[in-house]
RNA sequence: GGAGAGGUGGCUGAGCGGUUGAAAGCGGCUCCCUGCUAAGGAGUUAUAGGGGUAACCCUAUCGGGGGUUCGAAUCCCCCCCUCUCCGCCA
């Protein structure tokens, strides 16, 4: 959410940085009338409750003192809280409408672009900012793709899968359920030995969560809802985790908060029909191990930074070759200000895919989810700068190595730092 | 799902419908004192919104939302959550 004072104070800068985002118009001037009258309402209606607040002390005071409660002065000072009460009445409605529809237009505003992301209009103009491991992409010639191999294998079935749910879900089978589970302990083990805190998060989520990260109200379309309950099945772990501390206070020792979690994660992938129809690249159901961090404003750029580097490390480990894009200012998701996908190599389709996305909100899903923090002995509260990437997407991971490590003869190595958790050397 | 109990400030815990934003204790912070020293004293200690150059002022907040009243932490209604017992269940 974006501040409303910043947004009065300095509305033409608010505008210029909302356009560089190209993909949509965003007009701030409904909202800035709307706080016009909103204040002007606010004032008033405070100076008639505090006249208000006077008289029912008065009145207290004067009983106390022994005056009868029939008696005319008192009688004159109830007949003006009755006529103030009948001005709050018509006022207090009003201003509560009028904050409701302040708040539910800034709920639509996306954040503003860091000055730091590059200009354009869409992903044409993405920037790549760095390759790795040109050195381990393998022969292209005769490399099935992962759902052809993973079926051949008999360790991915997508057919029965339809049966049981529908397309886009899969069924992991004997080593492909193991290679799944030994990719998550990895990447956790991995991200806990250099200081991440594992939680282990409900899955469903309730909208004040959803809202507090900015996947609602915008896109509720993208998320299961269960019907009888104010409860969604999560899109991303980014959800829960950031929500852990909605609506507190944290103390600025406790800073910074990093968090990683293996969860499911459920999308409805609306408006996505015909894209990637086969295999595990777009899923409803997936894993991923999510990296969630809450820091001080100023630490958030070094962060962001060491984040993307934690990502790219199970990447190095896994040795599949992959490179590091900055996303320019019209392809940045809502909430962030700042974005850098990491896409994987993968050789059947000669082509790098997506496979985390690392983002820094800044206090865009702190205003929203109210997560500040106090400096001890300070006055005062500040929003805390919420990050967060994917380290990694698993069923992409899967997919990567599937076809990085294929064999000639149709097994797949095993990647070494797998090797332990799977205790195989090939499949 | 049924029955009961309860939700008050960083924590513990008072609170009769009337200067209660809220006693007291603990904790935190500031200062003072010091041959009773793992001590003593004084002060201070919520968040948000609005107004003001500022000192400061006003408003809101005792789980949430309504209501009664001149006045609600206190009374009434609805909802949520927690705990205990029972039922059901992985």
């Amino acid at each position: 959410m974006l501040d409303l004072k910043l947004i009065r104070q300095n509305s033409t800068q608010i505008q210029e940085l909302l356009d560089r985002r190209k993909a949509k118009e965003y007009d701030l001037s409904l909202v800035l009338e709307l706080d016009q009258k909103h204040r002007e309402i606010e004032t008033n209606r405070s100076q008639l409750s505090a006249r208000s607040n006077e008289i029912g002390k008065t009145i207290g005071q004067k009983i106390k003192n022994g005056s009868s409660p029939q008696g005319e002065e008192i009688v004159a000072l109830k007949e003006e809280g009755n006529s103030l009460k009948t001005q709050l009445a018509e006022l207090e409605p009003q201003e509560k409408e009028l904050k409701a529809k302040i708040n539910q237009l800034l709920l639509q505003f996306p954040n503003l672009p860091a000055d730091s992301s590059p200009l354009g209009k869409d992903e044409s103009e993405n920037v790549e900012v760095r390759r790795w491991g040109d050195e381990y992409i393998p022969e292209s010639e005769g490399i099935l793709p992962h759902w052809e191999i993973g079926e051949q294998l008999g360790i991915l079935d997508f057919k029965r899968a339809v049966k049981i749910a529908q397309s886009r879900f899969v069924n992991l089978v004997g080593v492909g359920a193991a290679l799944e589970r030994a990719l998550i302990s990895f990447m956790l083990d991995s991200q806990i030995a250099v200081g991440y805190l594992e939680v282990m998060p409900p899955v469903l989520v309730n909208t004040e969560s959803l809202t507090g990260t900015s996947q609602l109200p915008k896109f509720a379309e993208e998320s299961f809802k269960c019907g009888e309950d104010d409860l969604w099945l999560t899109p991303t772990a980014e959800v829960p985790l950031t929500n852990l501390y909605r609506g507190e206070i944290l103390e600025a020792d406790q800073l910074p908060i990093r968090h990683c979690a293996h969860t499911p994660c459920f999308r409805r992938e609306a408006g996505s029909y015909g894209k990637d129809t086969r295999g595990l690249i777009r899923l409803h159901q997936f894993n991923k191990v999510e990296l969630v961090k809450l820091v001080k404003p100023e630490d958030s750029e070094a962060e962001h930074q060491a984040l993307v580097q934690n990502a790219e490390a199970i990447l190095q480990a896994l040795k599949l070759p992959y490179r590091v894009i900055e996303l320019c200012t019209g392809d940045l998701g809502f909430g962030a200000a700042k974005c850098f996908d990491l896409e994987v190599w993968l050789p059947s389709a000669s082509t790098y895919r997506e496979i985390s996305s690392c983002s820094n909100f800044h206090d865009f899903q702190a205003r929203r989810a109210n997560i500040r923090f106090k400096e001890t002995g300070k006055k005062g509260t500040q929003y805390v700068h919420t990050l967060n990437g994917s380290g990694l997407a698993i069923g992409r991971t899967m997919a990567a190595v599937l076809e990085n490590y294929q064999l000639p003869n149709g097994t797949i190595k095993v990647p070494e730092v797998l090797q332990p958790y799977l205790k195989k050397e090939v499949i």
